[in-house]
RNA sequence: GGGCGAUUAGCUCAUUUGGCUAGAGCGCGUCAUUGACGUUGACGAGGUGGCAGGUUCGAAUCCUGCAUUGCCCACCA
């Protein structure tokens, strides 16, 4: 087959994809020690972003190595309903047909999401494809799937019955505009500028007053009591006393509380347990009433009717003006203050009083905090593992109810007659159920979608029901994004270890955000984004790969770079021309046989690929990606191309080079999976796939031989330095006298060396090449020679410096008694060859002169 | 307020138990060349490793302080 001058990748990409497919190549094969990697399943309804290429390129290159070292892996893939991101986007739907979820009830909402995403789903999954992912397709799952409902359900009812499920009454974080609670972890803090108000509320009697400090004077209208510090003097005395509620005619009692800072404000806080979790503590505390006066739709209820139904910071205003009105205003002062923000919306969270599920997290964490102190876990990077373990020490119990119809629903239900009886049943289907004589009616709440994702590893596995897969559990690494270590990975190890009693996975690897080109967070808002499948399109799933995965190292947020991805696919194209040489010169049909190192440069290149398959194995496993990349791209492109290919042309080895090519396809397979397998399959010699293709073993060689060509390498390096550095008007000759590696290789450095000749001569004779510790000349003019003496003193110089640092590093005791002796002995070595070069400089320049 | 990370060539980044002359890609300069590849080849220039101290025979690497910068966590109104 004749190969095209260039790689042009989308010639072959789609086509290489549907073979591996078609052979099943992804599947694990039977007999190799399981290795597996679950996807952090992307959501069915949206596309690839930029970060979605590195993080499933990262594992796809751990599947492809993994594979060809023979193990049976299982690379698991998914897809996510992503509740509340797709209910976010369906509802915009919803709202450009002039709707709203009002109009609808749940099972009406959850089946039109369904038919929306079921739409779509196929996007994403061809965009993974078209990044070369070799996941198991057949074994996709989608987190709304029977199984991943009904384990989820399995976990919910053992925690039901084991009391580390409760419902109650708390201050949740609510998103007016999204209408549903939040957890914890979904609260965007920022740290900004505002007021802190001082307003008075005056004494039954109007004769005294007491003045409090608030950002949110708008709460006031719900205060319930004032809280001042007990043993705070200034106050002492109000202590149980009632005061006027300001802009209403409610009474309200000011109570003693240690929550209260006398240093802070006024001293005196206003209590509003309906609005603020501190103030909700303190409500339970002193048995306050709760009076609810923003609603769920964000705008003010249960208030005085000039305040009614006004969005908050309008009442805000109003508030104030109102205040001002009655001259109880008493001041106020610019603070920094930290307040919480719906991450989607990027309104204000308003805390909100509701009924909601909650899990005891406690016990949980308690169980992830020892595993990760026991080491059960390796992270990558390491000081993750740390700031994880204070998440979990430090961690709330979590808020998993959500109020939105896209989602898993609660599996509970409520007695008609008692709201307090609430019982467990999976019948979600049925609005109403019948139990004994008595009829519940059905949660309308859906599942934080992490509760499920965070049961991912051992549902994708069917480990619980002791699945085909369920040998992959746990799985040897997860490897996902750093930002939802808490959210996600955290869950997955507390969960894993509550289900299964043991860790989800043995390692993670944690990997940063991808930048923008300017080393800012890509967002849509910014118009910075990059589109993944823009570029494979331009240059190539492999450029990408190869692009995105270069000097990129764990956890590190990195900026994108073209420049990389160019490279990469530079790569692809030696890579490409690598092959078309090496075809052309074996021809069709080639046959195959044991390669025989014979020339110097076979058993060189032997030892350099050799070398690379193991380095850049280890890397891998060590997951040092980034280097194994730039291994692969030097040792084919520098070793490879420039001087194997190059030595070739002159003395070649037909088996060699077919072995050179072979190999290299090989070890560059898990970081260009498209080209190396295009180029594969026009190899005469296989019929197998490269994707099932085994990682290469070592061949021998003879290192005495490979020493001699590189020493081949520094006489061609230095004919070519001195070459460049003298252009001269014409080339030069290679002279030498009785040289055996020269006259055995005389053609070879002819070629790489670019002279006009290379000829054994009686004399000594022009310009002597020293540095390869052969006996070469280059027969060069006066003028030339006059040229490279004064270059040859300069270097004299350096040399004499250089022996002088090496010597007194020798002559340091210390040295000599601490350093390793390895060391010692490179020092040594160093300094003599050192000496050698010093004295082959001054001979030349004596003979010279 | 607490925690974590970063600072190395013009740019983006490597350098893993402290030890070869601190490397790569891109960019830059000089030259070559059209029988594998211009998505090329050869050669080269370019770094007081943020700053100031300390430990050590030896520090980009360990310690202390400072500066700049990014991220995460946090219910003080």
């Amino acid at each position: 087959m004749k190969l095209a001058k260039n790689y042009d990748p989308k010639q072959y990409e789609s086509t290489i994809y549907q073979m591996w497919e078609t052979a099943d190549a992804f599947a694990p094969s039977g007999s190799g020690e399981p290795y597996s990697i679950v996807m952090p399943p992307p959501n069915a309804n949206g596309n690839l972003h930029i970060g979605h290429a590195l993080t499933f390129n990262l594992q796809d290159i751990l599947a492809r190595y993994y594979r060809m070292q023979g193990r049976a892996v299982a690379y698991i893939p998914g897809s996510d309903h992503a509740g509340f991101e797709t209910w976010v986007v369906y509802e915009k739907v919803l709202t450009a047909e002039g709707k709203n979820r009002f109009d609808f009830s749940r099972d009406q909402l959850y089946s039109q999401v369904w038919n929306f995403v079921d739409e779509k789903r196929g996007t994403m999954e061809a965009q993974l494809r078209a990044l070369g992912i070799s996941a198991i397709w057949k074994d996709t799952v989608f987190t709304l799937d029977d199984k991943v409902v009904n384990t989820v359900y399995g976990t919910f009812k053992r925690m039901w019955d084991e009391g580390m499920i409760y419902r109650g009454e708390r201050i949740v974080n609510y998103s007016t505009k999204y209408q549903t609670s939040y957890a914890d972890i979904e609260v965007e803090h920022r740290v900004e500028k505002g007021k802190l108000w001082k307003i008075a509320y005056p004494s039954l009697d109007k004769i005294k007053e007491i003045v409090v400090a608030t950002t949110r004077p708008e709460t006031l209208l719900g205060d319930t009591a004032i809280a001042v510090h007990p043993d705070d003097e200034r106050y002492k005395d109000l202590i149980g006393t009632k005061v006027l509620v300001p802009l209403t005619d409610r009474e309200i009692p000011v109570i003693a509380d240690e929550y209260v800072d006398p240093a802070f404000g006024t001293g005196a806080v206003k209590i509003t347990p309906a609005h603020d979790p501190n103030d909700f503590e303190v409500g339970e505390r002193h048995n306050l009433p709760r009076l609810q006066v923003i609603g769920f739709d964000g705008k003010m209820i249960n208030v005085p009717p000039q305040f009614m139904n006004l969005e908050v910071m309008e009442a805000r205003q109003k508030v104030l003006d109102a205040l001002q009105r009655e001259q109880l205003l008493r001041g106020d002062e610019d603070i920094e203050h930290s307040v919480g923000y719906d991450y989607k919306s990027g309104l204000p969270i308003q805390p909100m009083v509701k009924d909601q599920w909650f899990i005891s997290m406690k016990p949980l964490a308690k169980r992830a905090i020892d595993a990760l102190n026991n080491d059960e876990i390796d992270f990558q990077p390491a000081s993750r593992k740390k700031a994880l373990i204070q998440y979990l020490e430090n961690i709330r119990d979590w808020n998993i109810s959500r109020q939105i119809p896209w989602g898993i629903p609660i599996p509970a239900f409520q007695n008609e007659k008692d709201p307090t009886d609430w019982i467990f049943d999976a019948r979600v289907d049925q609005e109403k159920i019948d139990v004994n004589g008595t009829t519940y009616t059905r949660e309308i709440d859906t599942f934080d979608t992490w509760f499920s994702s965070g049961q991912w590893p051992y549902i994708t596995t069917d480990y619980v029901t002791n699945g085909d897969l369920a040998k992959f559990y746990p799985l040897n690494v997860m490897e996902t994004g750093a930002d939802i270590l808490y959210s996600w990975v955290g869950r997955m190890i507390m969960l894993g270890l509550y289900t299964t009693d043991q860790v989800p996975f043995k390692a993670v690897y944690l990997n940063g955000l991808v930048l923008d080109e300017k080393g800012k967070k890509m967002s849509k808002s910014k118009g910075n984004v990059i589109n993944p499948i823009e570029i494979v399109e331009s240059h190539g799933s492999d450029a990408l790969r190869l692009g995105i995965v270069a000097a990129r190292s764990v956890g590190q947020d990195q900026a994108f770079s073209t420049g990389k991805v160019l490279a990469g696919r530079n790569f692809c194209n030696k890579l490409w021309n690598i092959a078309r040489f090496i075809e052309n010169k074996l021809g069709e049909g080639f046959p195959v046989a044991d390669p025989q190192p014979k020339t110097v440069a076979d058993h060189w290149i032997v030892r350099q690929l050799n070398s690379a398959a193991e380095q850049i194995g280890k890397q891998i496993e060590e997951y040092r990606f980034a280097e194994a990349g730039d291994a692969i791209y030097h040792v084919i492109w520098d070793d490879v191309a420039d001087w194997y290919i190059e030595s070739s042309k002159k003395q070649d080895n037909p088996q060699m080079l077919a072995w050179v090519l072979d190999t290299s396809l090989r070890i560059a397979h898990p970081f260009a999976p498209f080209v190396t397998e295009t180029i594969w399959q026009t190899l005469s010699w296989h019929e197998e796939l490269l994707i099932k293709a085994n990682w290469p073993t070592p061949l021998e060689f003879n290192d005495i031989a490979a020493a001699e060509f590189e020493q081949l390498q520094t006489l061609v390096g230095e004919a070519r330095f001195v070459v460049a550095e003298l252009p001269g008007t014409k080339k030069y000759d290679l002279l030498y006298q009785t040289d055996s590696l020269i006259a055995d290789n005389s053609d070879l450095i002819q070629h790489l060396a670019r002279l006009s000749g290379v000829r054994q001569a009686d004399q000594a004779k022009g310009l002597r090449l020293a540095a390869s510790n052969r006996e070469a000349w280059l027969d060069v003019d006066e003028d030339t020679l006059y040229e490279h003496q004064t270059n040859q003193e300069v270097r004299l110089g350096e040399a004499r410096l250089r022996a002088k640092n090496l010597e007194g590093r020798l002559s340091n005791a210390s040295y000599i008694d601490k350093a390793p002796p390895h060391l010692i002995e490179e020092t040594k070595k160093d300094l003599e060859e050192t000496q050698a070069l010093i004295e082959r400089l001054a001979r030349e320049l004596d003979v010279l002169e």
